[in-house]
DNA sequence: TATCATTTCTCTACATTGTAGAAGCCAGGT
DNA sequence: ACCTGGCTTCTACAATGTAGAGAAATGATA
């Protein structure tokens, strides 16, 4: 009978440490939204008073700190080792953006805030170990790390910020200083000649274009002059 | 006597516009970080009731709408139109980039929040104006578009989110499941190998290597094969 | 110029949030 | 059995966004 947990709450012989209220944490993020994970929130997942969480973490940035962890843990670092150091980091950056593309709720967190995690440098180091072995020298593999994950992250941040560029932006536009009809077109006249087309275009096609250009500019780092520092 | 304010706040003389709300909240964001930002703080710094702020814009999200737009009209958009496309591209970029760093607090705000003001509209028409006229075709150029504002504002966010790379990040987990010091140095072997020199790696210099790598991509794609489709 | 209507501002109040601090509960060691 | 130390819960508070009613100013009309 000592084993029973006895109470209506979810049974409490699991003593909530902090992989589980990130667990939780991450949960809430990915169901209800970011704006819905509050403290109060989070110990109903739980099943616990709110206030228990803090004996786990210090305040709500550790959570969210745990938050942003977590989704990184999730980016897949096996990259095959043989084949052209093209095709692996390709796959490392399609690994890193679907995982991003995973938990979108929790995409403004990982943006904004500063990552220091083992996991985030875990993913990192991974990207910099395939630069590395790609030839470029130590200063332009950091350069092109940095490069690489902007890129990714940038793209998931666009994809679910904006909803991709669709034609009703263009005549309606919500925020701007009303100045009823006149001639929208006169404003963006290359993006009416285009907005035909780019609403056609997929987010996937768009990532891979942008990630085929730039390791196409990192290939003509490394091949010309060997890339010394 | 009908003129003079004759109240101890500021002079209600000018009957407070959005433009002057808008202005008021990129100043408190400068000025004292973005969660500063309240609509009591934007009350007093326009020496105003706070609620007499829901006459000229909704809600607080309206307010950040209004603050994004704000920054993204200062982005310089009368580049050289003499010059090979390159070095537009390149300038453009410089200048979008100067624009976002000059409001680091806001940064958040701009890379989250979805932006279809006109200003927004006005800087992608731009871009796309120069990748037109660089030979892409409408599609690459909407998608290589799409690649410069990823990579220009995810970069910013990285400057100033990681506040870049230096050693201590990586003996130093703050957040990691403590793990003593058990050797660091084996989860990130390349990231060790190449921290000395990442700490005088300057945020200029990994931009320009960025931006050179995927204008160096853009160009693969519009020579060869006369980027048609 | 006096009255009125409409727009603009102010006041008060409330629900929701993060979190401090005291008190309760429960296991383990003596 | 009893105490001790850590989880957990309860209560409470300050700060935030915002609703709703009233006051004040501004412009129109006679």
């Amino acid at each position: 009978m000592s084993e029973r947990p006895t109470n209506a709450h979810t049974t409490r012989k699991t003593p909530l440490t902090r992989e589980r209220v990130v667990a939780a944490a991450l949960r809430i993020v990915d169901r209800d939204g970011l704006d819905k994970l509050t403290m109060r929130a989070l110990g109903t997942e739980l099943g616990v008073d709110p206030m228990a969480v803090y004996h786990h973490l210090p305040n709500k940035a550790a959570v969210l700190d745990g938050v942003a962890e977590a989704v990184m843990c999730e980016v897949p670092l096996d990259i095959a080792t043989e084949g052209p150091w093209q095709e692996q980091l390709a796959e490392f950056a399609r690994g890193y953006r679907a995982t991003l593309r995973a938990h979108p709720n929790a995409l403004p967190v990982l943006a904004t805030r500063p990552d220091t995690s083992r996991a985030a440098l875990r993913v990192i180091d991974t990207a910099i170990g395939i630069l590395l072995g790609a030839g470029l020298g130590p200063s332009d593999a950091v350069k092109a790390m940095h490069t690489a994950s902007c890129l990714i992250m940038g793209h998931a941040l666009d994809e679910f910020g904006f909803p991709l560029l669709v034609a009703e932006d263009l005549s309606v536009t919500p925020t701007g200083t009303d100045h009823s009809d006149e001639s929208e077109d006169a404003d963006y006249p290359h993006l009416m000649a285009v907005v035909s087309v780019s609403t056609e275009i997929g987010v996937d096609d768009t990532f891979e274009m942008g990630l085929t250009s730039m390791i196409a500019g990192f290939a003509a780092r490394v091949s010309p002059t060997a890339g010394r520092r």
